[in-house]
DNA sequence: TGTACATCAGTGAACGCGCGTTCACTGATGTAC
DNA sequence: TGTACATCAGTGAACGCGCGTTCACTGATGTAC
């Protein structure tokens, strides 16, 4: 996993003490703080981690931790940065291996996603809920966050590849336009506008979606979520394949 | 407005207290204190929010505060009952005796959330952003909550009849019926399923598409976000209008 | 293999802060006769 | 219109709590010769 590496090196880390015991323990520990961490969070949320009661949990005194994590905003974005690379991980996982058709590859993709917010809520609610006031997200996190989303630039690229999405061309106002080159020049070669468009549509229903069904704005509406989530991206998957 | 009725009546009120001086200046401060809630919302988020910085910036001291509301809950859930007739009433306020079609009023109706939603950001937060942690949100949200869905089943409702809206018959998983035939019978009488569950997908892609803006998502991806947004629900309208 | 020194992990006490909530109280505003 | 009593708004002090972060320290683990 990538869990380590922003971790391990938050705090100045000696030059070549990769199989000492120290640097093992240290390792170990690193992971444990963000473990006990992400116990917290999913038990009530991001506000009320504390590096205090990490400590106490761990049996530490609370200034041991600043061995580990400089501050309390360098776990939170441990923390977030796992977050992201776990999603990202989910919507791989789903897709390892299988070359299937767009529209099934879209759907397990989608229902990675959703089964990876269900089980870790309070996770998903870290990076894609509100953000955590008074947190500013450093350059770290870019990199793990933009990782689910290029899963799905990679199934458009396949699908326009493959001749499974249709991009007969459709007006597009400039301003727009000059968005999706950029998008397709930095991750969609060869994907037009059309079916960029049509993509972030699909981004944003699926996302809308989960976040709705997650934070119980479809509370008394919808009964079965499974359903319904299938149902409504198996639309935005026809929708994202042929013309709307 | 709807703003004090809750308030109000958070603390026993006298039963005929209507114009006293009293009851105005009651009346004034709870207004007054909401407004320095909003704004220390507005500042760092809602976890941030305290009786006693609240108090602080009204001048008296923080158990006076509890003259008004009985708990910072009690605070937070009018803010959050507050937030969702001021979403209800900007959408209400943009169709006001229009009786256009319903592709511009839809598109009228997603513009005015979106930008109430800039307007306000971290009220959007409050209530569609991830839940605050450890609050349970009364029985009392439930009603102005429903107030801004209830402009899309009109909108629904009122395309059906007029033939705007396509009601082609699509299959439809059963689960996924019977959810929607409660919500037909519920508040969108005549709306086939097909049209509600289109209804849905345009619903989570205006609040997906507004939630990754707002929340930072689509950072480097779009500049223009006021075009991008345009064009996408001018899109979602087409595919609520007509079949998929 | 052994010793001297440097590095690191964890301790314990402290600083300074803010929070929600309760309670007995004073003084002003309202009500009933 | 005037008085006696009840209700309410706001005060000030207190309780008990948790937090992030710093700092000088001890003792263990590592490194260089």
């Amino acid at each position: 996993m990538h869990d380590m590496a922003v971790a391990e090196h938050s705090v100045a880390d000696p030059p070549n003490a990769s199989h000492t015991a120290r640097a093992r323990a240290r390792a170990e520990l690193t992971q444990e703080i963000k473990a006990v961490a992400r116990r917290q969070l999913a038990e009530s949320g991001a506000p009320s981690i504390s590096l205090r009661s990490v400590a106490r949990e761990l049996g530490m005194v609370s200034s041991a931790v600043y061995r580990y994590f400089p501050s309390r905003d360098d776990l939170l974005t441990a923390l977030i940065i796992d977050a992201y690379d776990a999603v990202g991980a989910a919507g791989e996982q789903a897709l390892a291996g299988s070359h299937s058709a767009v529209m099934s590859r879209w759907l397990r993709v989608a229902e990675a996603i959703r089964g990876w917010a269900k089980a870790n809520p309070h996770e998903y609610a870290l990076i894609y809920g509100s953000p955590v006031p008074g947190y500013r997200a450093p350059q770290d996190t870019i990199a793990p966050a933009a990782r689910v989303s290029l899963l799905l630039m990679r199934l458009l690229v396949d699908g326009v590849d493959s001749g499974e999405i249709d991009t007969t061309e459709e007006a597009m106002p400039r301003p727009v336009h000059a968005d999706l080159a950029q998008l397709r020049a930095l991750a969609a070669p060869g994907v037009p506008d059309v079916v960029l468009s049509r993509g972030l549509a699909a981004w944003a229903q699926l996302f809308g979606l989960i976040c709705l069904e997650l934070f119980g704005h479809l509370h008394n509406v919808v009964h079965d979520y499974d359903a319904m989530f299938r149902h409504q991206m198996r639309r935005a998957g026809q929708q994202l394949v042929s013309r709307g």
